[in-house]
DNA sequence: CGAAAATTTGACATGACTCAACTGGAGTGG
DNA sequence: CCACTCCAGTTGAGTCATGTCAAATTTTCG
């Protein structure tokens, strides 16, 4: 096939380690995501634009992340290959972004339009299973995040982070891995003073 | 349709409300959930027990909690009248449950069993459909739950809670309202006093 | 090399927690 | 129908985890 290449193959097998896809089919949804490259900071998506596109992080390390009313920035999500981003709202109710996705290191996505991808869930029912499989293991990923919040003090949460996400750490700067655990990059860097 | 009880209405509600199903694909999936009664307090799922079934509540008020290292609970979710309720991880990966999901108030659900679930995928294509549409909906929900956590005080996430769930308000104890905001219930208490 | 960005430090502030005692209402049984 | 218990909610004093601010230091990178 012609998407032998290194950015489709982490699709492909993203794909196919949850559902069986006839090889036509497989072919059809696979040529119907176009890649795009970021430079390091590039923005993928502004809070306010709306977001027309599912997108898969082929390379690189993306954030996506929300600024509250005192300006601060919360990350939501880290992206390194073989993840999704978005701004799944915007994206759901074609309502503006609430949310920035930003590139934190160079790197490529692959986007799908989301009338290619509607039209694509009729032909191929396997990707309607793909993506419900894929929801339902985003929503309780997010859970245990959330309860980890709810009950683990800032250490425990940075140790987890550490142990979960050794790849990103070494991709992204501190101050958003304080930002993601939810507390201040002062206190982060005490607590890694204090052994 | 014999189905047409209360309880159902609500579930057909519900689907029929995200996609289109033919009218005997519909009394298939219907027919293939089972009713259940709780009293006040009983359990619908334990923890340690694997969840085995997708449920829907039709009337009453449950919740879903986990205790913590302190023991403390910490409630991830309330289910009223037109909600889903479970543990989907242990669902998911048929490991015993980490949570508990109990009835707060006399209730019924409505379940159907995994296997049961994933057959009729197969046969009713929209039910995956109903799924994803779910899923993706329950992520950005929970999603701006957790973004509330990280950036709003204890007092906005308390009036943001009033005023979305007036009806969960009036139907559970303040201090499951503190375990679900993230703090104790003296300290709600004190954030009440002050007008 | 120099400027900008990231990290560290330390003094001080505060939101939220802990603990223990108290109040008040809702059963329950004698 | 009263007395008793139990559970939810309240109060207040003291504490702690984490935040704020501002300056100093280190790292990154053009």
């Amino acid at each position: 096939m012609s998407f032998s290449n290194q950015a489709y193959k982490a699709l492909i097998g993203d794909l196919t380690s949850l559902v069986e896809i006839p090889e036509h089919q497989l072919s059809l949804v696979i040529s119907s995501f176009k890649p795009k490259k970021l430079t390091k900071k590039a923005y993928l998506l502004n809070k306010g634009e709306v977001s027309n596109h599912m997108r898969f992080v082929a390379e690189g390390c993306l954030r996506s992340y929300m600024l509250d009313n005192n300006g601060q920035e919360h990350i939501l999500q880290f992206g390194i290959s073989g993840w999704w981003v978005n701004d799944l709202y915007s994206y759901l109710t074609r309502k503006p972004a609430t949310h920035f996705v930003q590139a934190i290191q160079p790197s490529t996505v692959l986007q799908i339009h989301r009338d290619t991808l509607e039209k694509l869930y009729n032909r191929v029912p396997s990707l309607e299973r793909f993506f419900r499989i894929k929801f339902q293991n985003a929503y309780t990923a997010l859970q245990e995040r959330h309860l980890d919040k709810m009950s683990l003090t800032a250490k425990d949460r940075y140790e987890n982070f550490r142990r979960k996400y050794r790849d990103i750490e070494q991709m992204v700067p501190q101050y958003m891995i304080a930002s993601y655990l939810g507390i201040t990059p002062e206190f982060l860097s005490a607590m890694r003073k204090k052994e």
